[in-house]
DNA sequence: TCCTTATATAAGTGATTCTTTATATACATC
DNA sequence: GATGTATATAAAGAATCACTTATATAAGGA
């Protein structure tokens, strides 16, 4: 399984997403995340282990809290995924140029 | 399951993404599609359904044949939510900035 | 040391996913 | 009507996932 198929899996839960917009607004440990869905602690760590599988986001270590915060560039690739079918699909070529002279290789989706 | 949650959903597998690009080009047959991938043809039909329910791809009918293409409009909600979340990101990193700016000692960077 | 807090891991369970082979359905052509 | 082609659906199995409760680990403070 690929970093962006982990990425796309990552973002298909809502819990995840909604940890995601909450780390959006700064670091943020699993006792400030327990209010963002009614689930139990381990399942809040699973969520969290699965976001850093997909490297969304990365962890310090506090005394014994583990602030997580989002990675910067995480969004990066998938967006760039999207922009490029995107581009095909509307069939704007001189954005795909563009895109396409951006990035460092022809970037290929199978692994 | 939301639309959103359906979407990333569908674009998590290496091979649903390769059938969008696939579609870039224009409509294509389960039998056009069938070099995608070395999968049987139920196992094809199958990606194409769970394309379908996430509205990224419709169908239309011709004949015996199916030929499928990409909806317009289908990457559009995805573009927002990443776009969003990366708003709220860069917005947090300038307020970063701007607080590392304002303190008079080099902060401890640890991390 | 003992107790509390914060988080991770283990174990188990039910649901979902991805795949296969086999079969059914729909249409075209002969 | 019979046959071939295109696709869908059914059935079944392995793998993964999302959740639970219970327990382990790690650090802080009395």
């Amino acid at each position: 399984m690929s970093v962006l198929d982990r990425r796309f899996a990552a973002l298909s839960d809502p819990t995840r997403r909604a940890i995601l917009e909450r780390l959006g607004q700064g670091a943020a440990t699993v006792q400030d995340l327990r209010d963002i869905a009614p689930i139990s602690q381990p399942a809040l760590s699973h969520h969290l282990k699965v976001l850093e599988a997909a490297d969304l986001i990365e962890t310090s270590i506090v005394a014994q809290t583990r602030p997580r915060r989002l990675r910067p560039d995480a969004l990066d690739e998938m967006n760039a995924w999207l922009a490029r079918l995107q581009t095909i699909m509307e069939g704007n070529y001189q954005r795909l140029d563009a895109l396409l002279a951006d990035m460092p290789d022809t970037p290929d989706p199978k692994e």
